[in-house]
DNA sequence: ATCGTTCTTGTAAACGTTTACAGGAGCCGC
DNA sequence: GCGGCTCCTGTAAACGTTTACAAGAACGAT
């Protein structure tokens, strides 16, 4: 079937005794004699014949690969996002470059002046910190990129975002109702987009609800990790006695729940806690974990489209969609403690 | 600074007043005088050239770019291998493209004879399932190929596995030392390599360690995922009374630890549990889980390095590296509950 | 029978690089 | 002062496609 060595337009079309440009033309169904359509289609077929992506690349000024560039692709959330994104890419038709730019965002700026030299048709672009030479870069951009995640006012791209600070009023909101009082918040940086969008959240809910607000109720962490969460959690609990955590994240969440277990508290009965993004991690700690879903995989599966459609028509009018956030409630702030998980999902 | 508008060699030369020759050369810094070098360096920032990736690909046969293929990116072990495999290939100078090819093995053909189209200068392939035809793809591709997982005696291709046998080795034998004799085994698919060789391993320990060999402690999960754990936990339970569960996985241990819970049982006192892959998870969830390090994130470093060193110096002899599993022990297993985890891993 | 359509096919240019080759300038030693 | 050397630079070919254009064949209509 498949011959080992490589073989090309020109090589076909010796054997069939044609053209390239009749080969050519076969080969991508363009109008040809039953004879010449016949003659080269065995002929291809005898040599295993793959036509070269790079050539066809230079020529149609198409690469058919599309960059997604990430903070820290070892979040659980953005592995959700990332496998959305490659779905539907890859069902667009297009090859997925993975591009971990890492806590830096140096190389976000590397990456965007790398994106001149052509290799990928467009970019999703998730950055952890949006910093005015990004946004020029973003702008001056030749390529389309679509961002995902918040973006300063009037930049005229397409993006799509959770609304972080609906989130953080739906959990205080519920933990609000149960009576809880003093709501402690266990953030992540807050020089980062995230970081600075749930504190405001935080802090506007707080006031909404009247809960108590005390800056010993606030806890930041180095990092959105497991590892950074545990320290600050403990911290946050050696400095006040909140009756509820709601955290920035799922991962902050569970650090939280490791710390109250430690010092022998029970969730929820002494302690709520709520998380963020919904990810798997939720579903498979004990106690399961409240969380406020953000739409990760749905943002990732919009923001995907919206880049088809802009690659599809560069005309196309700016879109900027944000997705609504909804809480999830689990066992971490049941108010009564037998109660199941309100919702099953397949990992998968 | 940068223009946006797209820019190229033969500009950048009649800007310089030299030919596109020396302008390819002053860029790649071969031989040049100080007067051509200096204007054509003014003149490239002037215009904010930037070569033309396809192009030079097309010129130098080499893409830059290095394909990962795995099959289930939603697993958090595919995830931390793609993010080592992620770091390497970027300082070795290429690009990652993900391809994740999912559970069907008929992705992985599609991809494999995809791959002649020369998108990508070499693969790393981690196949769920080896089948005689994929072997096949596998020998005669133009491209060099190194498999994460176990290949069939002969084949020679560079590839790096862990010894999962002997993984299961040491967590039965951790198991068994504490005087447990009702091991059971919760497996993944066993038409998977994974699924297979765990059996295998499973089968011969309990042989070694003299503990109890009965079908109804051995139980086979859908997927290798929590959800699919869950209900066959729930029947591994129902139909015999395991003191120790080992698990394919850490997500099937964890769906394990839920479905003992559920029952009102003890981990470890009335049940030991271990996972294997050593996940992030492991260390999040209560209690935390013994599991058996399969070297995953080393796996994936030295299968980017042996693809690296092979598309530098193609006719290096074949490597097969076998990566030696540990046990990390914690609170599932403790023989004494207060048992604090053996080691602690910053996440990231 | 001739002219005009339509349909098929080949020739050649183009995409933006890299690089083999050759021509020319400068320089040295004799 | 001239052959030979080195060093620099330009011309042009090549990578493997796609595609505009023209040429030719076949055929129908007048």
């Amino acid at each position: 079937m498949a011959g080992t060595k490589k073989s090309t337009l020109a090589l076909v079309a010796e054997r069939a005794g044609v053209s390239i440009a009749s080969v050519s033309r076969v080969l991508n169904g363009l109008s040809a004699s039953a004879d010449v359509t016949e003659r080269v289609q065995q002929a291809a077929s005898d040599l295993g014949y793959v036509p070269d992506a790079t050539a066809r690349s230079l020529k149609v000024g198409r690469t058919e690969q599309i960059a997604l560039a990430v903070a820290d692709a070892a979040n659980p959330v953005y592995m959700s996002m990332m496998n959305e994104v490659s779905r539907v890419v890859a069902d667009g038709g297009y090859r997925l470059v993975l591009s971990s730019t890492g806590a830096d965002p140096a190389n976000e700026l590397d990456l965007l002046s790398g994106l001149d030299r052509g290799f990928v048709d467009g970019l999703i672009l998730s950055p952890l910190r949006v910093t005015d030479e990004l946004v020029e870069h973003l702008r001056r951009s030749r390529i389309p990129i679509v961002v995902l995640g918040s973006l300063p006012e009037g930049v005229p791209l397409d993006n799509v975002r959770a609304d972080s600070v609906i989130g953080m009023r739906l959990a205080l909101k519920h933990l609000a109702k149960q009576g809880r009082r003093r709501i402690a918040f266990l953030n992540g940086p807050v020089d980062t987009v995230p970081g600075a969008t749930r504190l405001r959240g935080y802090l506007a809910a707080v006031e909404e609800y009247g809960t108590a607000q005390q800056a010993d109720l606030q806890v930041e962490a180095d990092d959105f990790t497991f590892a950074a969460g545990l320290p600050a959690a403990e911290a946050l609990l050696d400095q006040s006695s909140p009756d509820a955590i709601v955290c920035a994240n799922d991962l902050l969440a569970v650090a939280a729940l490791k710390a109250i277990a430690r010092r022998g508290l029970r969730v929820p009965q002494d302690i709520a806690v709520v998380g963020m993004d919904d990810t798997e991690i939720a579903q498979l700690v004990h106690p399961t974990l409240t969380s406020v879903d953000l739409g990760a995989a749905k943002r990732a599966r919009t923001a995907a489209k919206l880049l088809l459609r802009r690659l599809g028509d560069p005309d196309a009018e700016v879109r900027q969609v944000v997705i609504e956030p909804k809480l999830r409630v689990r066992e971490s702030s049941a108010k009564d403690a037998a109660r199941e998980p309100s919702r099953t999902e397949a990992s998968r």
